[in-house]
DNA sequence: ATAAATCTGTTGGAAATACAACAAAAAGAG
DNA sequence: CTCTTTTTGTTGTATTTCCAACAGATTTAT
């Protein structure tokens, strides 16, 4: 665990604790490190759990899919990211998503009940993780509902451009990178890959944005 | 305040909590009771807010409308639930939702940061109301997955039958009344209303369902 | 370097949706 | 009760999307 230490530093739902009490709480916490291969399934669907993750290397997705095969991705989340907790703190609820694992990852299980239970060596770090936990689901319904508002727009253009704009908006500039590739863009907008394509073609030819990859400019 | 006394032991934000503790721990969340009149709006989209909403009489919806007046409700909340807590529990961020009053209602408003502040009076109860607000915000969290999981569905006849499948399973029983009229169901599922009412008629000829006004039965 | 696999852009036809306009039914007001 | 307003259902057309198939470009593996 110790060679995570400088990520774990980072995790939101450690913010304001002191390093040197880190481990004490790590261990407290009892939290299991396992190592998965690209595309492994995490969480599946349907399961319950009383855990969630932590990645610690790597990067994981969150989607939905259906009978159909359509996939639906709620969220990508990278190195020192949460994931499941939602369903882990509101317990008694099954996973209307799974979370699979896009590259090799490291993550880091912790049993929700353990944020709560105070415990004899650390109790006064409990009520500070469940106020960060608290911050983290929060905003992470913020990002929810910015999701909603991009896919309930009428056309692909529109979605695509309030995708991109509020991209640029959190990157602080025209020019930004995005975490998808196409076919994930798609799967995230919950549009047709090629029809999507298309669309930001025509956005380039009426000069409305540039691209390359993984890379935009808005004009 | 004293005649809500019985809703608001209810309230899940409360939950735990003694009777006879509520009064002193309202008066220390030092809570403003407001009225609105029906259609009239709580918090506008852009707005910052640090205070959520406890709604003890009427009806409210969150929406989100873009410059085209495409309204899409996000949910419909009665008496006892809390709206607003994600803004103002992940502070420093603007209102991506408008809350408008449905019906006259009574409104009880609270500071987010007097949930996490120890007081003098009643510390013991701040940190069961964090424990309490976390498994609100997470169950929350849930009910916009859900969301998401019936708007990404391709066509207006899955988005119905996903969500009415979902009410059904709420309900525990084939027959169940819907919280939507027509237009609000439309604007729930991101549909056009006209579309849908006429897929609702096929799906009746078709033998899948049965329904009057806000009444339906799966068959 | 070459081959294989993946990603991206392009197109055309079939299907579904949005939109507008209107009629019927239901609910509410005076 | 009657009139007004709101809600719901119906239909046709224009628009948009989905789907499938393919070609070029890029990346990865050998």
């Amino acid at each position: 665990m110790k060679k995570y230490l400088e990520i774990l530093k980072k995790v939101k739902l450690f913010k304001g604790i002191e390093e040197s009490n880190l481990m004490a709480l790590l261990s407290c916490l009892s939290g299991k490190l396992q190592h998965y291969e690209k595309n492994e399934i995490v969480f599946m669907s349907g399961e319950s759990t009383n855990s969630f993750g932590i990645v610690l290397a790597g990067e994981i997705q969150i989607v939905q899919e259906d009978y159909y095969g359509n996939r639906s991705i709620l969220a990508k989340t990278g190195v020192g990211n949460l994931f499941g907790e939602s369903f882990a703190c509101a317990q008694t609820k099954n996973l209307l998503v799974s979370v699979i694992a896009t590259t090799e990852s490291d993550l880091l299980f912790i049993d929700c009940r353990r944020l709560a239970s105070p415990c004899a060596n650390s109790c006064t770090f409990h009520s500070r993780l469940i106020q960060n936990m608290l911050h983290i689901t929060a905003m992470k319904n913020i990002s929810l509902m910015q999701k909603i508002e991009f896919i309930t727009k009428r056309t692909t253009r529109e979605k695509l451009l309030a995708y991109l704009s509020s991209e640029a908006k959190k990157a602080g500039s025209n020019c930004f990178s995005i975490p998808f590739n196409r076919q994930e863009l798609a799967d995230y907008l919950s549009v047709d890959r090629s029809a999507m394509s298309a669309e930001l073609g025509k956005l380039r030819d009426d000069g409305i944005l540039k691209f390359n990859k993984n890379y935009f400019e808005l004009l």
